[in-house]
RNA sequence: GGUCGCAUAGCUCAGCUGGAUAGAGCAUCUGCCUUCUAAGCAGACGGUCGGAGGUUCGAAUCCUCCUGCGAUCACCA
């Protein structure tokens, strides 16, 4: 039982004797700085029940707990705060308990039920850019802190990989590619697609811009540019099966997802399942049958099938149009739908889609509740907001994107310029080096964009670099090097009742984790009667290791790994402020020498394991 | 026009279910490397929390209205 859940009982009892009143809650909040105390309990609520001066109130609740709770070791009442004081004693016991929990934070036990995240969802036409990037790192991280909470966890995505864009590069690709490959032209190929893509919008709107100088209607012009009406046609053929346009769909597909694979892996992320849409763009039509009957949609003159959302505030909305093809919202029933039957366990699913379709997610969430599905309740759409330049928004064909692939090698390169200034890295390898260098690069990167609220929209600067000071992944990777370099420090000059066992650094966090974890047979000295008396900094780092576990809880259920990084921040800071302050391998208390050394290792655990849930790695040295 | 979201220091962002004097980083200025990594620490400067009402003992937080920005409202995805 942790010390909020016994306050809250003894403060309860106290009332009760004092007063003969049931208090229904106690609230509680961590004490000012400024004041003395760790935990504050709030009196003011309490005079909704108990009448009575709240500074006298508080005086006595304070009584009651120092005599009732060995943890709290003094009060102070300041208006209706009342600080209390809790133990060293009680935040070393704490310590002990936690120092030798492996996978201190994360859930334990696995539930059985599972959820499926989406994300990434790219279409096949054109290379991934900064807005993909966000989507990414979010996408992964809340499945990451899912399963850190305890869910098990589906990582997909649904390839947008038909219709009239792939169309498009298809038919630029035959006209202008001069039989050109990824091989021929060196050209990643996704950006090789992407170039066609580009060269099909130029050859467009020089057609348009004809047509118009001829006199025609710049609304009729955009619609019969030749080359748009051969890209539709195009699309007929590859939903009829045409041979060789299936063919080179495939081919120029293939290319794609080479290029896809280049930038996932370099982003650090995967999924477990992948869909695509050529599968599932069918899918849905049956069930919109079985609506009809059951009389969730309506069928109207024209054939076209509708849902009326007009009592829930929303409109009216197609889900067949009437020559009985499917819309966008067909292909999410039935897609939604398919998941579920492909992987029963599933409970639930996180959609991690722009802001910009909020408005679809609320009706596809409706229609399924509509239909009956249970699960239909747990289905959540991680809404991020758009990733904007301070030239408006990024838009591929114009050029205006800021390309994934570049972005990363430029806080690739930005990081080693800064290292090498630095020159910290004697002995490293060139490799070790280039890896450390990424590692650090795309710890800037992640950490810019996951430390922002999803919901907010980021104005990104190309012009201005990413910042690597002040609240920051590398900065917060640089106290992790710290730490290591530390307990390497530590281990050399035989630290008493440090284990000599050595980190391995495996590429797996839970490797790494487990295999960071100290052996038993230190544990006791700690709570000794003599126990040490802890500085401030040790109590406040103790403090913050505390809310670990709470903040994964939160995080996940807010699908918000803004909390993850917060949290990382504010207990690297305190880690820091420690580190300023009081010597560790200089302590002449063997004692003190080995708690400190042991709390800086386990701030260095959880360093590792909250960057493990935003995708971002850590150094040993920097 | 309807709906949804956002608005906090010059800039980028925190602020948990309402609680004490609204916090960080960057930028500017001051100190601190012969002692565990200065990508650091300590400090200064900087705010009518977009505006106006309301609820409450108490509001950046909840409610209403207004302003600004963004998104969305297609037989597009």
């Amino acid at each position: 039982m942790n010390v909020q859940t016994t306050l809250s009982i003894k403060v309860k009892e106290a009332i009760l004797n004092h007063f003969s009143v049931e208090l229904p809650t106690v609230e509680f909040q961590p004490t000012r700085k400024d004041f003395e105390g760790d935990i504050t309990v709030m009196v003011f609520p309490m005079l909704r029940f108990v009448k009575g001066n709240p500074v006298q109130i508080g005086q006595q609740i304070g009584e009651f707990l120092q005599k009732e709770v060995d943890a709290v070791s003094g009060f102070n009442v300041i208006q209706g705060f009342l600080n209390v004081v809790i133990s060293d004693a009680y935040y070393l016991n704490f310590f002990k308990d936690i120092e030798n929990t492996p996978y201190y934070g994360f859930a334990s036990e696995q539930q059985k039920d599972a959820i499926m995240v989406e994300y990434s969802s790219p279409n096949t036409n054109k290379p991934l850019h900064l807005g993909h990037i966000r989507n990414n790192l979010l996408g992964y991280s809340v499945a990451e802190i899912l399963k850190a909470s305890g869910k098990k966890v589906y990582k997909t995505q649904i390839i947008n990989d038909r219709g009239i864009h792939i169309c498009k590069s298809m038919l630029a690709w035959q006209r202008f590619g001069n039989g050109e490959t990824p091989e021929s032209t060196g050209l990643k190929g996704d950006k090789l697609v992407g170039n066609y893509y580009v060269a099909f919008d130029k050859a467009y709107k020089q057609q348009v811009a004809q047509k118009i100088a001829g006199g025609i209607d710049p609304k009729v012009a955009e619609k019969e540019a030749p080359i748009l009406l051969e890209a539709q046609e195009m699309l007929q053929k590859w939903e009829a099966g045409d041979k060789e346009v299936v063919a080179l769909w495939k081919t120029m597909n293939g290319w794609v997802y080479k290029g896809f694979d280049v930038t996932y892996n370099n982003l650090g992320v995967d999924f477990d399942t992948l869909y695509y849409e050529s599968d599932t763009y069918l899918l849905g039509k049956d069930v919109v049958e079985e609506g009809l009957q059951k009389g969730v949609f309506y069928r109207k003159d024209d054939g076209s099938v509708w849902i009326d959302l007009t009592d829930e505030g929303l409109d009216e909305k197609i889900v067949l149009r009437s020559d009985g093809t499917a819309v966008y919202m067909t292909q999410d029933i039935g897609t939604a739908i398919q998941r579920i039957k492909d992987y029963p366990d599933i409970e639930g699913m996180v959609y991690t889609v722009g802001n910009e379709q909020d408005y679809h997610f609320k009706v596809l969430f409706l229609i399924l509740k509509k239909l009956g599905f249970s699960w239909s309740k747990n289905l959540h759409h991680l809404s991020y907001g758009m990733v904007d330049l301070p030239s408006g928004k990024m838009k591929s064909r114009e050029g205006t994107v800021v390309d994934a692939d570049d972005l990363m090698n430029d806080m690739t390169r930005t990081a080693a310029e800064i290292s090498e200034e630095l020159g910290k890295l004697e002995g490293y390898t060139e490799n070790e080096k280039q890896d450390l260098y990424k590692m650090i690069g795309l710890g800037a990167l992640k950490y810019y964009i996951l430390k922002v609220d999803p919901k907010k929209r980021i104005l990104f600067n190309p012009e201005e670099s990413v910042d690597f000071q002040g609240n920051t992944g590398p900065f917060i990777q640089y106290t992790y090097a710290r730490i290591q370099s530390i307990l390497r420090k530590a281990e050399e000059i035989g630290v008493k009742g440090l284990e000599t066992r050595t980190a391995q650094s495996g590429k797996h966090l839970e490797d790494e984790v487990s295999g960071l974890s100290m052996d038993s047979g230190s544990d006791t000295i700690l709570v000794a009667d003599n126990s040490p008396d802890l500085h401030p900094k040790e109590k406040e780092l103790i403090k913050q290791l505390q809310l670990f576990p709470e903040t994964v809880q939160l995080a996940a259920e807010n699908l918000s790994p803004a909390l993850i990084a917060n949290y990382t921040y504010d207990l690297v800071k305190e880690f820091n402020s420690f580190y300023q302050q009081v010597s560790i391998l200089g302590e002449q208390d063997e004692l003190k020498k080995l708690l400190r050394v042991q709390l800086a290792k386990k701030v260095g655990q959880v360093i590792k394991s909250a960057f493990g849930l935003l995708g971002i790695e850590v150094p040993e040295r920097m």
